[in-house]
DNA sequence: CATCTAATTAGACGTCTGTCAATATAGAGG
DNA sequence: CCTCTATATTGACAGACGTCTAATTAGATG
């Protein structure tokens, strides 16, 4: 029963970096979602999740793949979660994290230079 | 003078995160980068960099926009620049800052869902 | 060369973050 | 209901991070 949280509001959020300068509030919404990815065992995560057969992966299929104790892991997937990137959802004994694309694509369209822009 | 530093190795990383699961050296090499994105105020002052007009932006351009003293501003700029984000160039009195274009375009490959990918 | 301004570096300080061990909660199955 | 496994929460601690002031470097200009 993974709490699912803000989702953040990445509402107008944004133009192209290379367009136009992010205003305060954009720079804090979008650093939340880099700050959740700037660590390299959540972006494995991340990425292990977002690729893993069937758009999903439960928790006893990533923990492995790490030195680290469950609840280490399990702190990370919680921040993944607050940020908007992931949900989970608890069936029976197990628990399935699946991405939200949409997220990732947004962060995407960001980052991307806009050499042919409509200007 | 800025030193510019490791401009990382972003070779052969790497594939979009819903296609394959990275390796635990991408995951640390691409964390690099969204660390050095994940702070609200180097957001802006690498959008700033990014959007303005010449392709490149003076630091005097850049402390205005903030409430940080001038020191605080440089510590960013640095971080942006030894994550290969941007670069610095003195010219005369001032230094001048532009973004390294194919870094951001590389991040933004990595972040796409590709849905309508080869497979 | 003395001095002024732009920018960086150095050092200090409080806060945030990643990790762990210990404990708690949830569901499955005797 | 007791217990076993899977996951999450709590609390602690070391190290990283963002900010500042003070001091430094680089170039311009009298």
């Amino acid at each position: 029963m993974p709490k699912e949280l803000p989702l953040v509001a990445m509402d107008a959020c944004c133009a192209p970096l290379t367009r136009d300068p992010l205003t305060a509030d954009q720079a804090v919404e979008l650093s939340r979602l880099f700050k959740a990815m700037a660590d390299p065992v959540r972006l494995r995560l991340l990425s292990m999740i977002a690729s893993h057969a069937g758009g999903e992966a439960c928790v006893c299929d990533l923990t492995g793949a790490f030195e680290l104790s469950a609840p280490t892991i399990s702190h990370h997937l919680k921040v993944l979660r607050e940020s908007g990137l992931i949900t989970g959802e608890r069936r029976g004994t197990w628990v399935y994290y699946r991405v939200h694309p949409e997220v990732l694509a947004r962060l995407s369209a960001v980052l991307v230079s806009d050499v042919g822009a409509t200007a």
